[in-house]
RNA sequence: UGGGGUGUCGCCAAGUGGUAAGGCACAAGGUUUUGAUCCUUGCAUUCGUUGGUUCGAAUCCAGCCACCCCAGCCA
């Protein structure tokens, strides 16, 4: 038995980490709290974009529930009309989809147990749990105390139950403005724990609503929505960040205070032949990464003051701007499987999100190569129209991957960086009377440098040795490896390097004023000069690409245009030299 | 100074009384027509700290220290 309960505990073996939140859930699942079921749910506020933050509860919810047999609800914590709109509703569904993620049936709104919540408030006012607060939000705040010292009672805290049910149905009917009453829980003022000093359960709100319209003028709160919303869905997880952590008493009152029939009654399972059992409340970490700001509201005001070009900025940490950046849905799950989930607030490494990326486009992304900063060369050995279709492999180590053509000049393009003339020690590129490799094609040797009136480097003569396509010349070892793109054949293109947002590791700390004092001003560099080998627009299904020797790629689809691609770089190969 | 949490390698993180997993990063070799990938090796005598219990402690107990969260009619 013991050993038995030790096996549980940790599925590492099974390749899944083990974690704090499997392993409770295998011992609910031994204890058979809820008759085998899993059943969890991702309640993101419609209030801005998903960020990779929110991937991380996506993946633990949904994960967690698939591994089990279980079920994950898609659920709007829509309770503050104020600051909600339609357009992050799409964009969330969508992000999540993408993700590769499928809810349980359809979409689930809070807004959507309005009425039972309603019902439910009326329970509590009807046991004496609940009454009509009179009081200001200012009034309320002084009342409430200070960390220090309790707080004090609300001269309305003992309305008689007919007054209170008589103002909350006045609420509700819109006989009052904005903030003149409130509907408070009848809790502790003097409690330890500020959330259970009489919390707000409605507040009036006369403002329109993204799903219900204007049905209604009064909005429950989320500590009281989120519980019984979780109740109706037969949660049985109910998985949230360490901030919760003081609101869980508050979860657990609400749902203890009402009749649990009655939950059981309008819950989704009603009717079936299930034990009703109330949801749990358990914390975890939320991530943080180094270099990135994940605060909704510093990423909607960058949004907002054009800091970035929107929430789908490639060097936005959101997934609609990963995504646009070239980050794989599936790099993204394993990053958040890799991070692991704790209690402890940790920072996670960007390198930890970099391997992810590179780990998975390693493997999947086709080669093909693109001349970022052109030098022309002239391989003078050549007949002037001499064209050779060379076939290279797409995956160096993947022949399922197949291969492509690339058409082989006189005049190709060579990266300005791959030569030198006074080359620093350990410089494996092309030199004034060295050799190099054109990737995929044969060994060429620098005869001559020309030089503009400028003094810049404008062109190399170089021949070609004719006797090593495919092998290795003889006598000689040829160090460096250079990739190349015909100019007469090669495409012209825009790529966007992109680089971290911010030069400091948390542009979020206290002691920093202003964030955008920390921006990287090279984030974005543009260049508009590069030139990528044609195969790159063959009907290839991939996005992503490795140009070689110089890192991941993928197309810009929101701002390619039919003469002038776009490339977005999404993370750099690792270098070991680096120049 | 109230309440709730957290402290295991530079960064994540397993570990639940039997003698410190793994990943990232880093370092050194090997392979290589990508200075990539891949492979091999190295990387905590010690788990915030001080005591205690025990044959045995990262794991149990007590004190101390550091850091995080909470005083929205935000979520």
């Amino acid at each position: 038995m013991a050993e038995l309960e030790k096996d549980s505990r940790s599925s590492s073996e099974a390749g899944t980490p083990s974690n704090f939140i499997r392993n409770k859930i295998a011992q609910d699942l031994a204890s058979n709290k809820h008759e085998g079921r899993v059943h969890t749910r991702f309640p993101p506020e419609p209030n801005g974009y998903l960020h990779i933050g929110h991937a991380k509860s996506i993946c633990l919810n949904f994960s967690v529930a698939a591994e089990n047999g279980g079920l994950c609800n898609l659920r709007f914590d829509d309770t503050n009309p104020a600051k909600e709109s339609q357009e992050y509703v799409d964009a969330i569904k969508d992000n999540i989809n993408w993700l590769g993620f499928h809810w349980n049936d359809e979409v689930r709104y809070s807004s959507g147990y309005f009425e039972r919540l309603y019902d439910f408030a009326v329970q509590l006012i009807e046991k004496g749990l609940a009454y009509v607060d009179s009081l200001s939000a200012e009034q309320a705040r002084e009342y409430r105390g200070s960390l220090t010292e309790p707080g004090t009672n609300s001269p309305d805290r003992e309305r008689s139950i007919e007054e209170n049910l008589d103002l909350f149905a006045r609420m509700r009917a819109g006989e009052f403005e904005d903030g003149n009453y409130s509907l408070r829980a009848k809790i502790d003022m003097a409690s330890p724990n500020i959330n259970m000093r009489d919390p707000v359960l409605y507040r009036i709100r006369h403002i329109a609503h993204h799903q219900t319209g204007k049905e209604w003028c009064i909005y429950p709160t989320y500590d009281y929505t989120h519980c019984i919303s979780d109740a109706i869905e037969n949660i049985t997880h109910s998985l949230c960040t360490l901030e919760f952590e003081d609101h869980r008493p508050l979860y657990d009152w609400i749902l203890h205070n009402l009749d649990i029939a009655s939950l059981s009654n309008v819950s989704d399972l009603e009717g079936q032949a299930i034990n009703y059992v109330l949801p749990e409340q358990t914390e975890f970490a939320k991530l943080k990464l180094n270099y990135t700001m994940m605060g909704k509201r510093n990423l909607k005001e960058m949004v907002d003051t054009g800091v970035i070009e929107g929430w789908d900025d490639p060097r936005m940490p959101t997934l609609a701007g990963m995504r646009r950046r070239g980050f794989t849905a599936r790099s993204i799950r394993n990053f958040c499987e890799s991070v692991g989930v704790s209690r402890s607030e940790s920072v996670v490494d960007m390198s930890m999100l970099e391997h992810a990326i590179r780990d998975d486009l390693d493997k999947s992304a086709p080669r093909a190569m693109c001349v970022l900063n052109p030098l022309r060369v002239t391989l003078v050995n050549l007949e002037p129209e001499h064209r050779e279709i060379l076939s290279l492999q797409n995956h160096p180590k993947e022949e399922s991957m197949g291969r492509r053509e690339v058409p082989f000049t006189r005049e190709i393009y060579i990266d300005r960086a791959d030569f030198e003339e006074e080359p620093p020690a350990g410089f494996k590129r092309l030199i004034p009377e060295g050799e190099v490799r054109l990737r995929g094609s044969y060994v060429i040797k620098c005869t001559e440098v020309i030089k503009g009136a400028d003094g810049e480097i404008s062109e190399l003569k170089c021949t070609v040795d004719k006797d090593t396509l495919g092998k290795k010349p003889e006598g000689r070892k040829v160090k460096g490896v250079v990739h190349w793109v015909s100019t007469t054949e090669g495409v012209k293109a825009t790529v966007r390097l992109y680089d971290r947002l911010f030069n400091v590791e948390n542009p979020e700390s206290k002691e920093i004023e202003d964030y955008r004092d920390c921006l990287n001003p090279t984030s974005l560099i543009e260049l508009t000069e590069c030139v990528v080998e044609p195969s790159v627009f063959a009907e290839s299904d991939s996005e992503n690409f490795q140009f070689e020797r110089e890192g991941y790629f993928c197309i810009d689809r929101k701002d390619s245009t039919e003469t002038n691609p776009v490339f977005n770089r999404t993370i750099t190969l690792r270098d070991s030299w680096s120049s």
